[in-house]
DNA sequence: CGTCTATGTCCAACTAGTGAACTCTAAGCT
DNA sequence: AGCTTAGAGTTCACTAGTTGGACATAGACG
């Protein structure tokens, strides 16, 4: 970045503030824009015309019917963003472009053992037809978000110990997928994305501060906090299936007693169904059981649910989040699982503090993480990519 | 405020760069602003040249041996602020000015049962006195800070119900104090206020995410996420006293069973002590006795300490902050209760959220309630109001 | 068909930051 | 002591960038 401070510190950000008005209101005439933002018509004029010789905007002639207003609108092809995501059971991909629209989505089945070669590879076939299938060039790729399940050191992109997928512990997967595409690559866990595609696309639109649970084998929270994720300073911040429920409870994988995943992770709670429903359960068969009636299957996610509860109840009374949004599987459970969870919450967060929060399930299912990896892309590079691309474009080449 | 994005907006921009940038430092040449601001030695001669006419700013010729250099501090008298505290036993003052010097500080007991009128009165005739014996303007108030023990409506300035002073509830203490002040007051709960006083000017400094765990007749937390208090969108955020650590513990004034404050606040834990040490023992006697090595006070202290560990390895498990400062008459215990917090966080949080913690004493003890209000004076006018002064001084007088 | 009105553009004025040249002062060297 | 050196602060001409106002444009309305 330029000195900051600086005039042309200012007309950049004077850019940003334009597209992000127009990436708002979808399409905006430009005297819109010089009222949304506060800049007179004059420079809106200069701004839209250097953006259009750029490539980051299109103005189509006259859409409605008015005196002769041109509307703006974020030219769909000036880029693309990725999003990338690895699940412990599937891959999944989706491409959107930078108006914030998904172009293309798949995913296929991935296998737990797969060494992390292997699932780069697969990686790198699925975002290339999916390109192809766009037919957009591969040069416009502005970004890649990439999402793995399990911790990951944001600062160095090492993944930790305690990962979910075996072979790949100690690998650097932003590092692997930045060779194998050429672009950078920002990594985030699974939760911590969840996140962020709820609440760019999902049940957390227009709230600034939410936590996502997310309950498959293990048991995580992503927060956003004043509109953005919060990681904490060591990164490791929403674990929430570690708080201690009962210090004498069963002993988790991570060495305590008690803690919210034992009595709500998928690999505590399907035993419990072994001997009544069979071994080959999973957690998505018993929601499915459950909704049909299954009273089993209730009791069980009954259960989960006011653990959830309980310990949401904790993260309410220490955060006071306005919103609260269940993903993974067990979100399909519907009130099934809310009911126990907002009891439970009522029950043991103090009531100012439940008062204004809401505890809805996720509007994506499975989807959420792949559009939050995407909703990385878009925010890490920021609207200034966008403008890195207009300024380069508008800048005379050498050739 | 004049439209963003313009360059009289760039000005003030800078401006309140390089008086941020004086007041960490304390005082600067000219140079070293334009080293640390990244601005142009140009236009910090401008800035400084303004800054001085407004008298927001002191230069002082060369205090140290180099070639020539003019170092630049903020000026003492260019405004003072107030920081006021109202505890459950005391009512705190203190007076400071722009640079973040406390120029006045005084305390004096305050019945519980005092009306708020009366302790309104107290209030104001204190800081009348305080501002008298620093000799400086009435006239040159830029804020006031006002802490109250309670849960408060930062938004409406309401002192909720459960509000610890009994004839105060419903009242709107800021209101109140302007009223008879004549000056803009902020208010916010003593926890977060222990927490930014800690933050600014006591065992917190240079730390970006922390809690402030303060323990009195109850348990309450403040959080600074990223350098800001973090209240919540309810205003309830850091209530850590009503986490649930055993569903079926004692009953809690909240209505819940087992809650931390139960464990941990001065009205559950004396009574453990009455018949053994007499009933009017304070906590701060405990703490006493414990010290001068009364094994059952320094039993009741450890068991506290567990408690709040386990409370605080929650906190530490969902948000991961780099430092936990203990306030309250408790913290005079030292490694007495600092010791079984650091083995309870030690066994209860997840290793990796615990790894870079570091879990200090408060260096400020009771005064950093009121250092806090000081510090929200500060903040909450921003340095804009300093910019404020300058502009309207710097503007030529119509008379 | 003329008038009205909101849109977008152009231009001259103005604001504010910057690099370069310049001055000033004390320290260090001869 | 005198010369050199180097960092500090100032001045000035220049440039980037925003703004208000004048102006052109084109549909709507009478």
């Amino acid at each position: 970045m330029e000195t900051p401070g600086s005039q042309s510190s200012l007309h950049r950000a004077n850019l940003e503030r334009v597209v992000r008005a127009v990436r708002l209101a979808g399409s905006l005439t430009q005297a819109e824009i010089a009222r949304s933002t506060g800049l007179s018509a004059a420079t809106v004029s200069n701004i839209v015309r250097e953006l259009k010789d750029g490539g980051t905007v299109e103005v189509t002639p006259t859409s409605a019917g008015g005196r002769r207003a041109r509307s703006v609108s974020l030219s769909g092809d000036a880029g693309i963003v990725i999003g990338v995501d690895f699940g412990h059971t599937h891959l999944r991909v989706a491409v959107g472009n930078l108006a914030h629209q998904v172009l293309a989505e798949e995913s296929e089945p991935l296998d737990v053992d797969a060494s992390s070669t292997q699932g780069f590879d697969r990686a790198e076939q699925l975002v290339s037809r999916l390109i192809e299938a766009t037919g957009v060039d591969r040069s416009k790729i502005a970004g890649v978000g990439l999402g793995v399940p399990g911790p990951i050191d944001v600062e160095s992109g090492t993944l930790g110990s305690s990962a979910i997928l075996p072979g790949w512990i100690g690998t650097k997967p932003a590092e692997e997928l930045r060779g194998r595409l050429g672009v950078t690559v920002h990594v985030d866990n699974d939760a911590n994305l969840g996140a962020l595609g709820e609440m760019v696309w999902g049940s957390g639109r227009g709230v600034r501060d939410l936590a996502y649970i997310k309950v498959a084998s293990g048991v995580g929270a992503g927060l956003v906090i004043e509109g953005k994720i919060y990681r904490g300073p060591g990164g490791t911040a929403g674990e929430i299936g570690h708080i201690t429920l009962d210090e004498s409870g069963p002993v988790c994988r991570c060495g305590n007693r008690g803690c919210l995943e034992t009595f709500t992770a998928a690999r505590y709670v399907l035993p419990l169904l072994q001997s009544s429903h069979g071994t080959d359960l999973t957690m998505e068969g018993v929601v499915r059981l459950a909704r049909d009636g299954d009273p089993g299957c209730r009791r069980v996610i009954a259960d989960v649910g006011r653990h959830i509860g309980s310990g949401v109840a904790n993260l309410c009374n220490l955060l006071n989040p306005s919103r609260v949004v269940l993903g993974g599987d067990l979100a399909e459970a519907g009130e099934l699982v809310l009911g126990p969870i907002r009891e439970s919450v009522g029950r043991y967060a103090i009531p100012s503090a439940a008062r204004q929060l809401t505890i809805l399930p996720g509007a994506l299912g499975g989807r959420a993480e792949v559009l939050g990896a995407l909703a990385l892309a878009l925010s890490e590079m920021g609207d200034s990519t966008l403008l890195d691309g207009t300024l380069s474009a508008a800048t005379p080449a050498f050739t």
